[in-house]
DNA sequence: GTTGACACATAGCTAAACATAGTATAGATT
DNA sequence: AATCTATACTATGTTTAGCTATGTGTCAAC
């Protein structure tokens, strides 16, 4: 997927994947990758700093835990951030049509 | 509508209302925020450095133009501009899709 | 013992949207 | 006559956030 399309949308996706459970950082960027259809494979230094930046805004809530020797912060939605992911999502849904209402205007160079 | 969601659209959308026929800055200003239901209200400091940038990229072309004293400058699609359309056209279908492939993995906060 | 997957962190770069301010004309309002 | 509003473009600077790059460390496999 072409860089910068995801601008201003990065913390929809991740708020999206933890209401479905906690879940650590690592597997956050996994599960992205893998219900986007290898889509979205954001690379670590994208998504650790919005995990830290959602945690701070009082999104997210997070714990060490310890797996086989590795240690893993567990990150999992407050009430606020439930809050705003339903939200984000009619953001989205409002910015999805207005994009369509502009686009369907247009005429498609492909198609005559 | 929030301020950075359209963050890498906004060259889709001025080349899908491009794509209509040619127009200068402050109508395309107009005809987003008409065509968008008010969604998308642009500043100037966004349409006409995005525009400048397009044109520099080859996308657009344009021309002075007088309409009863002011000074207009119209801009049009040039043949790189309607290809680069259609490959954002089909970039943002690829990428609401993937979207929506994550979004509907999780559970919405308001349906229980 | 080196490679590769796992797991996290962060300093710094960059692009792009936006804020702000300035210039200038035309027409309506006061 | 003066002011305001809409029209129309330009330039400068700020900020945000995604990304690059690099570093740390564990564990399993080869």
């Amino acid at each position: 997927m072409r860089g910068q399309a995801l601008k201003g949308h990065l913390d929809l996706l991740l708020l999206a994947i933890l209401a479905d459970g906690a879940r650590h950082g690592y597997a956050i960027i996994d599960e992205l990758r893998e219900r986007s259809d290898e889509a979205f494979d954001l690379p670590e230094g994208t998504v650790y700093p919005a995990l830290h930046r959602l945690q701070k805004g009082g999104f997210l809530s997070s714990e060490w835990t310890e797996v086989q020797g590795r240690r893993r912060r567990t990150y999992r939605l407050t009430e606020q951030g439930r809050g705003a992911l339903g939200e984000q999502r009619v953001a989205w849904n409002n910015f999805t049509e207005a994009m369509s209402r502009v686009l369907k205007g247009a005429a498609w160079p492909d198609t005559p």
